[in-house]
RNA sequence: GGGGUUGUAGCUCAGUCGGUUAGAGUGCCAGCCUGUCACGCUGGAAGUCGCGGGUUCGAGCCCCGUCAGCCCCGCCA
């Protein structure tokens, strides 16, 4: 098909935005065809563009043939220019913001064809798979189209809020050092320095404090990280952080600018949330809720039911009773009838989630129209059952239940016990609210449309890693002790606290931050305490040593996970409904098909091609030998260099299998042939 | 690294106990149609049942392997 050019059209209106008050109007407008409808000698056809869809109609009676004949061409997705009157319809469409008026034609420009397309835009259930290899067709569709215009309001919205609070943003360097601490770095091999790499920044951390030495005293930056981590609902291998460094700060100080700015975000979605949001420490967080990142939406608390199980038959929990602390019983209360009513297929769906998360089974006691039944009844003598009720009679206290219920437990450590009931809590409670008819208990089971905003503090500073044999930092081997726990750091380092405050929201994660170590000599005792010496402390940290060393402010900051945050506000439950252009979870692009090979001649200037094909680096110093290879091609590797004079082998010559010399690039010096 | 789940027409899916020529809706193509807006009506084309192997007289269906998407555990300072 022949297309007409863009030419001198200019665009008088943005589609969504035309109404009855533009009726008489000749409009000129851009944009795609959404769909065409021809009733015969009556073609309808809308037409979209970023803001809107607006009708375009033409009447074979009263429109110019040539033009006919070429809305008869257009297809969905053609891409249009089109000039008409502004006229109010015989018949309106209220559902449509645009629906009173429509645009009689007088021009038509087909500025390109488009093939049909692999999927409709309109359906929401299409192969993610599908949708990932055609995003660019994806991203046409009205809801990524929101969910990225929400992103960049968000954007836009935080970095007004840390200009307003005299905040700079300054850039980092993407090309930087590998940390040992922490998650597995993407590496850049440098051509210039042969078997070395540059790492992409897990996170600008150590530059954001380097930038509070220098005397930025309040940082702002929106940065990609990168981690090569397996990939989760809401974890992709290369996302943004709203990254935020303060100097002459405590813990009060950053949650105070944060928090305002979570105010203002969620207000942008129409939610209200109120500042200062709720602080929890860690250790309580873990009792009550078996999480460090709690859901607030659900009230319900783990209970230690330890001491119930005392004297008891079933020797799965007396025996936690009897390990002195070790073990305990813990126990998950759901009152209400609905509860009660679970049925014992729901609650083998439940025992399956409690397996995954490493329990060997859920024990549960259910109270429901039929009396009391358990899984574990018949170890239940009159004393403990007993018992049992009153718990349960306590638990529905408040509710305008009579008793009924649900109770399951889990025997462990509280590593062990937390990790499952800390999942169980808001699963069963999401299923629970869903069904359980007495207001009162949904609320307490899960209240939607909440944002449930909170701080998590007093994390550990460390624990001990069975695979390095020695404490990691919880954190950041940068961040603060506990003051009050300072001297643990040589006595008792599991117990010691961190400054160190995450933020959550709805059982997300949403920011993680810290007040920094800002002398030299508390960040030498911390490198020693897990195992950094001296001399690989200089090595790794120097710099940042020498920085604490020449007037480092106190110090601290945090880190938003923007694109998770955006997913919490977009309402949706994957992050890769927020990012234009996300990995699959096998952490590939379906639609550039990355990572993917790349050819020999690139693999030899970064100097990692091996095998086959082996570079030699040779040179006049150590003309009598070459390194690397089989021991076979380095010695015909040897030989042909053999031939050459000193100043000729030096180089790199790349070699094949069979010891020919496959190519070959001077360090110095001219260049040579063979 | 481990567990679960899905894969049939361009798309979304159905496909009985293993049994004849694998179906529907939608999209696409053609024709008709003056008020549609998920237009309607008529007709047509469209399949490597993810891939490989096996069992069987016979496999979309059963078995083994493999690839890909999704979810979870480990991992993510």
């Amino acid at each position: 098909m022949k297309l007409d050019r863009l030419g001198d059209f200019q665009r008088t209106h943005r589609n969504g935005d035309l109404r009855l008050d533009h009726a008489g109007q000749t409009v000129r407008l851009l944009g795609w065809c959404r769909r065409v409808r021809n009733l015969g000698s009556l073609i309808f056809l809308d037409l979209r563009d970023r803001w809107g869809l607006v009708q375009l109609v033409a009447n074979e009676e009263t429109a110019d043939p040539d033009l006919l004949a070429k809305l008869k061409a257009v297809r969905s997705e053609f891409v249009l220019a089109a000039e008409g009157v502004v006229a109010e319809r015989e018949s309106k469409n209220p559902n449509m913001a645009t629906g009173d008026i429509e645009i009689r034609l007088t021009g038509l420009r087909i500025l390109n064809t488009a093939a049909p397309l692999p999927f409709p835009l309109e359906d929401e259930g299409v192969g993610e798979d599908l949708r990932l290899t055609y995003r660019f067709l994806d991203l046409r569709r009205d809801k990524l189209q929101r969910n990225l215009l929400l992103r960049s309001e968000v954007t836009n919205l935080t970095r007004n809020h840390f200009r307003e609070l005299d905040f700079i943003e300054i850039e980092t360097p993407i090309l930087t050092k590998s940390t040992p601490e922490g998650a597995r770095d993407y590496l850049v091999p440098s051509r210039m320095h042969p078997g070395e790499f540059f790492a992409l920044p897990q996170s600008p951390q150590l530059f954001k404090q380097l930038l509070q030495v220098s005397g930025f005293e309040r940082y702002i930056q929106i940065c990609r990280c990168f981690r090569d981590e397996d990939l989760r609902a809401d974890r992709q291998p290369e996302f943004t952080q709203i990254d935020v460094e303060m100097s002459f700060v405590r813990q009060e100080d950053v949650q105070g600018v944060i928090e305002p700015l979570m105010v203002k975000l969620a207000k942008i979605v129409g939610k209200e949330v109120t500042a200062p949001f709720p602080r929890l420490p860690y250790r309580n967080a873990m009792e009550w809720y078996g999480s460090d990142k709690p859901d607030l939406r659900c009230g319900l608390k783990i209970q230690d039911v330890t001491g119930l199980f005392a004297a008891s038959g079933f020797n799965l929990f007396r025996a936690a009773a009897d390990s002195q602390g070790q073990r305990r019983v813990r126990a998950l209360f759901f009152p209400g009838e609905a509860a009660g009513l679970l049925s014992r297929k729901q609650l083998d769906g439940y025992q399956e989630q409690a397996k995954q998360m490493g329990a060997g089974g859920l024990p549960y006691a259910k109270w429901g129209k039929d009396g009391l039944s358990s899984s574990f009844k018949k170890f239940l003598d009159e004393g403990a059952e007993a018992a049992l009720k009153d718990l349960f009679r306590a638990n529905a206290e408040g509710a305008s239940a009579g008793g009924e219920g649900l109770a399951v437990f889990a025997v462990g450590t509280d590593a062990q016990t937390s990790k499952v009931l800390g999942d169980l809590r808001t699963k069963i409670a999401t299923d629970l609210a869903a069904t359980e008819k007495d207001p009162t208990l949904s609320t307490l089971f899960h209240h939607k449309h909440a944002y449930a905003f909170l701080w998590i503090t007093d994390f550990p500073l460390l624990e001990w890693s069975e695979e390095h044999q020695r404490f990691v930092a919880c954190h950041h081997p940068f961040t603060s002790p506990h003051p009050d726990d300072m001297d643990l750091l040589e006595t008792d380092p599991g117990a010691c606290r961190a400054v160190a405050y995450d933020l959550v929201l709805n059982g997300y994660e949403v920011g993680g931050g810290s007040i920094r170590i800002h002398d030299a000599d508390t960040q030498s005792r911390l490198f020693r305490t897990i195992g950094i010496g001296e001399a690989e402390a200089r090595t790794k940290f120097g710099f940042l040593l020498d920085a604490l060393a020449f007037g480092a402010p106190p110090h601290g900051g945090l880190a938003l996970g923007l694109d998770r945050l955006v997913m919490l506000l977009a309402g949706v439950d994957n992050i890769r409904e927020v990012i234009a252009f996300p990995k699959t979870a096998q952490a590939r692009c379906l639609m550039t098909d990355a990572p993917g090979p790349v050819d020999e001649r690139q693999l030899r200037e970064l100097h990692l091609l091996q095998d086959t094909k082996q570079t030699y680096r040779v040179g006049a110093v150590f003309f009598e030998s070459a390194e690397g290879g089989s021991p076979e091609l380095r010695g015909q590797a040897l030989q042909q260099i053999g031939q050459m004079t000193p100043r000729q082998a030096q180089g790199l010559v790349t070699l094949d299998a069979q010891g020919q010399i496959l190519d070959t690039q001077t360090l110095s010096g001219p260049t040579f042939e063979f």
